[in-house]
DNA sequence: TACAATACCTTGTATCGCAAGGTACTAACA
DNA sequence: TGTTAGTACCTTGCGATACAAGGTATTGTA
């Protein structure tokens, strides 16, 4: 079997919610999530993080402004917005909500 | 915003890995199932299920006996294979794996 | 025989992650 | 000035999957 594949799907979801608490402390933009994902052992691909990042932009989750960089051009710093942080609230929420399910079913 | 897309998102990728966890200890049928996931809050639709059971079984990590019942017609009970065993596993490490990145994001 | 209940399965749609490829801006250097 | 390398943003095509809706088959009962 390729437990590779369902081991992404479970990370699938996942990742929004991750996105979002990155970006709870501090404003990043791509390549930054892509690293800082990377240290805390979830691989993000470039293809995935844009879209995801003008979804919930689009959604009204997230905001950008551009900054400068001492190398190479200007960077597309995402925060999240006072909605978003009403969504991240929710999101802890669903995201406790299936550790128990997980726990109940492992304990059984 | 639908947090309830983000959630059922979350959740999608869980889905193989609970019902995995189900049928560790004993064999079910597709009812038996849903009343079970959803008894540990985790609601799934037929429609989503048989084709899931059908794929499990298709990769060796699932068998099915037929059991008569006493009303009704007769039910698939499915059961994890040994190579089922050992991709679940497999998953209980993707599972902790996750726990321990959603925990590091949460606790920056 | 007709009907309701139960159980299994399929089809069409939407969403999403990913691989690959494309565009644009900046800096360094010949 | 022209070229090249590096960085950053974005799009397209594909495969996988959950879900809603609808379909088929078996059983028991009136």
């Amino acid at each position: 079997m390729n437990t590779d594949n369902t081991k992404s799907q479970m990370r699938k979801g996942m990742l929004e919610y991750c996105i979002m608490l990155l970006l709870r402390h501090q404003p990043c933009y791509a390549n930054d999530i892509i690293q800082r994902l990377h240290e805390a052992r979830m691989i993000v691909m470039e293809g995935t993080l844009y879209p995801l990042l003008s979804r919930l932009k689009r959604d009204g989750l997230l905001g950008y402004e551009w900054r400068e960089s001492t190398q190479g051009p200007p960077r597309k710093y995402y925060v999240l917005t006072s909605e978003g942080q009403q969504a991240l609230a929710q999101l802890d929420a669903s995201w406790e909500e299936i550790e128990r399910t997980v726990n109940f079913l492992k304990n059984e």
